[in-house]
DNA sequence: GTTTAATCGAGACGGTACGTCTCGTCTTCTT
DNA sequence: AAGAAGACGAGACGTACCGTCTCGATTAAAC
């Protein structure tokens, strides 16, 4: 058994906690150039070592960050699961309720923190990034895959770049500040794509 | 006549050439983490002074030398213009050699840095991120509208979301590390998309 | 009786010895500056609050090593005892074999870590420092008031004023890096301190 | 030529001065284990590598605010100069002030940060240390010599070793908190070598 | 034999300071 | 007036130690 009992006194889950909360609300208030390892180990009320033992770099840490709180947005954001009805109505509703999730401020700022972190070291941006949009990507690429089995879908549809334009495009909004026309778009962006890939 | 005579010294066009191509290499070389105003006065042969003198911060340095280097790269990215043809056609090219140009690793360092840039500092985000984008979007709304007026696309159609969605994607596998499978996704994006919106 | 019976685990003889014997060894390598009690703990192979519960501070510590050290140095400097002959040539003896003993670079290392922590915290320094050559000090001016007694010296002289110059001259050379010149220098030094309280 | 003429923007001399005066109000404050650079930067009002630019090391600018303080207090040290008449009441006379000089708290305070620098880096023991003492040593070592050469003291005796006596007595007096005996012991110590080293 | 209590190693804790780097501004002399 | 050079105040970087604390695990004397 790979037991692995933990020497020494063990890590304090409330430094974790403080750490976090301490860095979403730096992210919220300074943004991502204005936060400090710094400031979050003053504002978090704990060492800078206590936080370099846990983060060892601003990305890391705010990509926690961003986890966290689109964990806490996750309820809103229901991943469907594939069912025997209309598989492009449960996408559509998805990529509504997602689009929404997004546009929130709070959200917004969570997701641009992400971007600049995974853009500073691309070498983490697959982690980074993809880690918080890889579960959705599944979830609805397989609701398209059961789709296309039951004959909703043309079966030589690309799920996997329907999936990417839709995560992408609200990316892009987002990005360059066009959030505000985003919930609009979404509506007909899934139209669109889906009536693409509809069995004629 | 405000005939605006410049006194004192001129500016040498040569340091600001200078900047840009010491910036650019930087940047390939260390990524936009790894660079500083200080750094590229440096690389420069270049006082400090000279490089704010031009460019007020580090994300407007930085959007310049994506401009630059997309505007070397666009002789492979043909803006189409509306003709009598085939808009779908035209669009689904445009999308390839567009993928395909942010497919090569030196666009793709531009492009990161420029998100970088645009993440750290939402708003610079509109025109730094949108400028480069903002003449080919326009390009293919046009182009799409075209197609609508011509009959060959639905009416109800909403061509800003379209085009959001294949600038979008594209961007979305660059930051996510998944640039390798851009070109095979985009001919089935292209697909869908376009057979979305056609008329029926 | 308070007979003050110990409960409890008792303290390991062993890990005194093994931090003591440690620091020597960082002290030797590294100096005064570049030791720490964790790389002590470390190097003993023992806890940081095993160190601390035996010694209040480095300075604590040093001492100790330095006391040790001395001590071991010890048979060396034989402390003279006041006998029925010459008492100037029994001085000049344990001075010679003194100034032999600090020139030593073992010594002379363990000399100048006291001095540091001495001069570091000057409130530790009359107990760290002089409780090092106190007893010297002690036997050296009984060594000499004898001498007075029994019309070797003048009686007006100062006994402590002379062993602090003794002790002072080979502090002050070990701390400049004179060490080398120390030998020579200490015959002449105590040749005319010691002609010049002879009683004439 | 060597002419080496300096570019850029000078160094700032009240940068200079402030550091200085900061460091040495700290060190009479906290003393040497309590000086930091980042405290002394922050009391004078002075960024930490502008410190940094002067002095490579805590060690370096404690060396320099103690030749300073040095320097202030030298009126009040004259240092003899060998002159025709009694060479032995002049040593005695510029003891005399240097011990209480030393005595000063405020000279004590440097004399101990010193050591404390010295001995903490043996490697710079030597400039540090005997730079502050080397002028005064020479001035006296000159001064026996006169008086050798005049014939008022012994030929064989070694006039380094009386000056180290001297200084090093007063040193050894001040670090281990008997500075309050200093004066009359130097009294003692004074008549005693000179006697010592006196023809007869 | 069991308590009981102080020890042990390990290592995390809130901190302070380190010495370096970059920021964007300034001051100097040269062109 | 713009150039290069480089110092400036500011402050973040990531690391090393500080001295204290919390662990589970010995270890021995007291019961």
């Amino acid at each position: 058994m790979t037991q692995e009992r933990p020497r020494g006194r063990p890590r304090s889950p409330e430094a974790d906690r403080a750490i976090l909360d301490a860095a979403e609300e730096v992210l919220l208030r300074d943004g991502y150039a204005g936060l400090s390892m710094e400031k979050v180990a003053a504002e978090a009320g704990v060492g800078k070592p206590t936080v370099y033992r846990r983060w060892v770099s601003k990305a890391a840490l705010v990509g926690d960050v961003a986890k966290r709180g689109y964990r806490a947005a996750a309820p809103e954001v229901a991943i469907p699961r594939p069912g025997p009805g209309d598989a492009a109505r449960a996408v559509a509703h998805w990529f509504r309720s997602h689009t929404e999730a997004m546009t929130d401020p709070r959200n917004r700022a969570l997701v641009l923190a992400l971007t600049a972190a995974a853009a500073e070291s691309p070498q983490d941006a697959e982690s980074l990034y993809r880690a918080h949009t890889l579960e959705q990507h599944r979830a609805i690429v397989d609701l398209l895959r059961a789709g296309m089995d039951s004959g909703e879908f043309r079966t030589d549809a690309d799920p996997d770049a329907v999936v990417d334009a839709l995560i992408g495009s609200t990316l892009y909004l987002l990005l360059t500040g066009g959030a505000a026309a985003a919930p609009q778009r979404a509506e007909g962006l899934a139209r669109a794509l889906l009536d693409g890939i509809r069995a004629s």
